[in-house]
DNA sequence: TGCGTGCGGCTTTTT
DNA sequence: GCCGCACGCA
């Protein structure tokens, strides 16, 4: 019992609790982890259960690695036993087991969003329907939804038959779910909806999985779905009655009911599972008094809610500053110069700044703010790295080879690198296998019965010998060696070492940092072939990918930055229809609540210090936007904040400016007037900086060639110089960050050697 | 079959 | 303001 020596009473309580179902509230920095972890430790350091009794799910993959760490220091048996994971992975687990009693094979593959984009596409296609009309984002989150309700096809057009739209959207959901199956693939929601239908409709498996997991806990239970709730429900049912399920989640932090999350889930737990205990945890270790006001302040306002108040022992601390920025050039500005501020006076880390914003389309701004200043950052979100074409090239080779059913590979990869496979000969491909039920890997071995050009047949004979070599490599290579084959043999490399431009090369580089994840992921786990592999890639997400720790500031959306804290936060775009974000001119109460949540979520990331700003005018879609502040900052009680008045804030800017530039004073000191005039008369080549500070690189200073150091990015080579009307871009591989496009006289770059 | 151009839609958030 | 796609030309 001493383990839990160190949690407080209520922590404890939770912890400790045996038998039984029971959800803990815990709100933001309660020490959510910290319950999980010690109840976990506790159950096995009291014999209570073995390892392999214990299954926990969490959101991310991140959290469930952490969560092993944090168990593992705890007690001294090993946790690879015990199933830790998130829901998508622990029903891949169950499913590779015993997926075949349910009609499918059992090396089924993953088809990750945007493969079920363009399958969706391919079915709108197929069934002549006006691609304008039925827009495939639409679909996919119509199928998608329908899905995690269990309506069927058949239901699906049945239920909606008066209206011609939907029946035509029945008819796609049909062929969408007809390929798939023919595909031997299975979508994110499939996973977890297969997983329930095989345990509900196989007796022993699901008796099999009842007996092994003694204790069942779930992390951030608030965001469950439908679906994700039957699971926990039939794996908790146990044989004398008991229910040993011990969800823990925040129902103020519910920010995914977009995704079908739903939030009565958790605040119908103790209704939904019988006898169920709750305990709430409002003591937080995170952030100082102010902030946590702020916080209680904006969530009182939300009604579909349990309520609860956090508090902490810690002082009041710093009032949170608010500002009001014409434009989103001056937001991005105004950031940069306050982390510098931070990080000089109050000797802040960068990696523990964070700037948060609703959409990844506002980073971009920022991101040229913080270039411009030459403060380090990194870039949570926004375009993966699985998504990225030539790792999705690469990953169709290997999941044609590893499935030879799977059509939608072979589309992608059958004429990339060029093999003179033309559209035309792709399409006798397609009716072959269509009239014969039969996969388009196998058709093509029917390439010569098929009344093709003799070049083609000659094509698709070479292209069909190659994948058969590759599979035979399969068999006897390691991982990490068959994908160098895949990229070697198919051509792949060829083709893009030929591409010679600064995209190829970071293509190039791509694709090594591919290989190399594979050769860690071979070295890291046991079970390490290519069904592993792909499992593995297909379930990750952004946010798991372990950052090496520099020191830079962290920038990304909102709901990528749950579960994180940071010494200092700002939020970004507090503006009515960005944040709260205002979709075609509907907003429901739901919604306003779950963005409610959201900024809740937002400002809790704050250990000590939080700023948010909020502009007047916003480029969006290209134009000009005015906004308005959002409805959310009144919300915030008024003793926390220090709102920075425009006209105070005019004489702050220039001061910072001075503080950023050495003594820069623009000559126009009423320039409220002129909101851009921190670029127009300084970044477009006024040479006052220049006069006042050390210069920076000119154009004619450089060349080709030329080894240079960049303040924040390190040493580098200059690849090529780009002319841009007045500007000049320098296109920089960085030894450790890659290639970078820089401006010159901007730049924070000297030349070295 | 390959390549260039012009148009339209997109921006919520992600396992 | 950018990306992806469709269409048209060589």
């Amino acid at each position: 019992m001493e383990l839990l020596n160190t949690l407080n009473e209520k922590q404890r309580e939770a912890a400790a609790h045996d038998k039984g179902p029971i959800l803990v509230i815990a709100g933001a920095g309660t020490g959510k982890t910290r319950v999980l972890t010690h109840r976990i430790a506790n159950l096995i350091g009291t014999n209570k259960a073995m390892p392999w009794e214990i299954l926990a799910i969490t959101f991310t993959n991140k959290a469930a690695n952490e969560m092993k760490e944090r168990i593992s220091q705890l007690i001294d048996y090993s946790v690879d036993k015990m199933w830790i994971g998130t829901f998508h992975s622990i029903c891949v687990r169950i499913l590779r087991r015993d997926i075949d009693r349910i009609g499918y094979d059992r090396n089924f593959i993953i088809y990750d969003t945007s493969d079920q984009k363009t399958l969706i596409k391919d079915c709108i296609k197929e069934l002549d329907l006006d691609v304008k009309k039925y827009n495939s984002n639409v679909i996919k989150s119509i199928i998608s939804n329908e899905k995690n309700n269990r309506v069927n096809p058949d239901k699906f057009t049945s239920e909606h038959y008066g209206s011609f739209y939907h029946r035509n959207v029945g008819d796609v959901y049909a062929l969408y779910e007809k390929k798939l199956k023919l595909a031997n693939a299975l979508d994110f929601d499939d996973l977890l909806i297969k997983a329930l239908e095989l345990l509900e409709r196989e007796q022993d498996v699901r008796d099999s999985y009842q007996e092994r997991f003694k204790y069942i806990l779930v992390d951030e239970y608030q965001d469950t779905n439908n679906i994700q709730y039957n699971l926990v429900k039939i794996l908790g049912k146990k044989k004398g009655g008991e229910n040993n399920v011990f969800v823990v989640g925040d129902d103020d932090q519910s920010i995914y009911g977009w995704r079908g999350a739903d939030i009565t889930n958790i605040l119908n737990f103790e209704n939904d599972f019988e006898g169920a205990k709750t305990v709430k945890l409002e003591k937080n270790y995170r952030s100082t008094n102010v902030i946590l006001s702020a916080a209680n302040g904006v969530i009182k306002n939300n009604s579909q809610r349990k309520g609860k108040n956090l508090y902490t022992d810690f002082q009041d601390g710093n009032l949170i500053r608010i500002f009001e920025m014409d434009n989103e050039k001056d937001e991005a500005f105004t950031v940069a110069s306050l982390m510098k501020k931070e990080n000089r006076d109050n000797h802040v880390e960068y990696s523990d700044m964070a700037v948060l914003y609703r959409t990844n389309a506002q980073s971009r701004a920022l991101e040229e703010g913080l270039i411009r200043e030459g403060i380090p950052y990194k870039i949570v979100g926004g375009q993966k790295f699985y998504e990225r074409k030539e790792i999705k090239d690469l990953v169709a080779y290997l999941m044609l080879i590893y499935n030879q059913k799977d059509g939608l590979s072979l589309d992608r990869i059958i004429n990339v690198p060029k093999r003179k496979i033309g559209a035309r000969t792709i399409e006798i491909l397609t009716e072959c296998a269509n009239e014969n039920g039969i996969s388009m890997f196998e058709a093509c071995f029917e390439a010569s019965e098929l009344g093709l050009t003799p070049s083609a047949s000659k094509s698709i004979g070479d292209f069909v010998s190659m994948m058969e070599m590759l599979m035979i490599k399969k068999e006897v290579m390691p991982v990490s060696e068959f994908i160098q084959a895949v990229w070697e043999d198919t051509g792949y490399k060829n083709m893009l070492m030929e591409d010679d431009t600064i995209e190829g090369r970071s293509r190039v580089d791509n694709v090594d940092e591919f290989l190399s994840a594979a050769k860690d992921f071979e070295e890291r786990y046991e079970e390490n072939t290519l069904e592993d592999f792909l499992a593995h890639i297909s379930l990750l997400a952004d946010v798991d990918k372990t950052e090496e720790k520099v020191d830079c500031v962290t920038l990304m959306t909102v709901h990528a930055a749950k579960g994180l804290e940071y010494d200092t936060v700002f939020i970004t775009g507090l503006e009515e229809g960005i944040f709260p974000i205002i979709h075609q001119d509907e907003e429901s109460d739901d919604d306003i609540e779950e963005e409610r949540r959201l900024f809740y979520v937002a400002i809790t990331r704050a250990k000590r210090m939080l700023y948010i700003t909020h502009a007047n005018d916003r480029m969006r879609f290209g134009n000009h936007e005015m906004k308005s502040k959002s409805r959310f900052l009144k919300e915030i009680p008024k003793e926390c904040i220090e709102e920075e008045n425009p006209l105070a804030f005019a004489a702050k800017k220039l001061e910072m400016m001075d503080e950023a530039f050495g003594g820069f004073r623009s000559s126009d000191g009423s320039t409220r007037k002129k909101p851009s005039f921190v670029k127009d008369t300084f970044f477009k080549g006024s040479s006052t900086y220049e006069e006042d500070k050390k210069p920076r690189l000119k154009s004619d200073s450089i060349e080709a060639g030329d080894r240079i150091m960049h303040k924040a990015w390190g040493e580098g080579t200059v690849v090529q110089l780009k002319k841009d009307g007045s500007t000049t871009i320098a296109v920089i591989a960085f030894e450790n960050k890659g290639i970078k496009n820089v401006i010159l006289g901007y730049a924070p770059i000297e030349k070295i050697q």
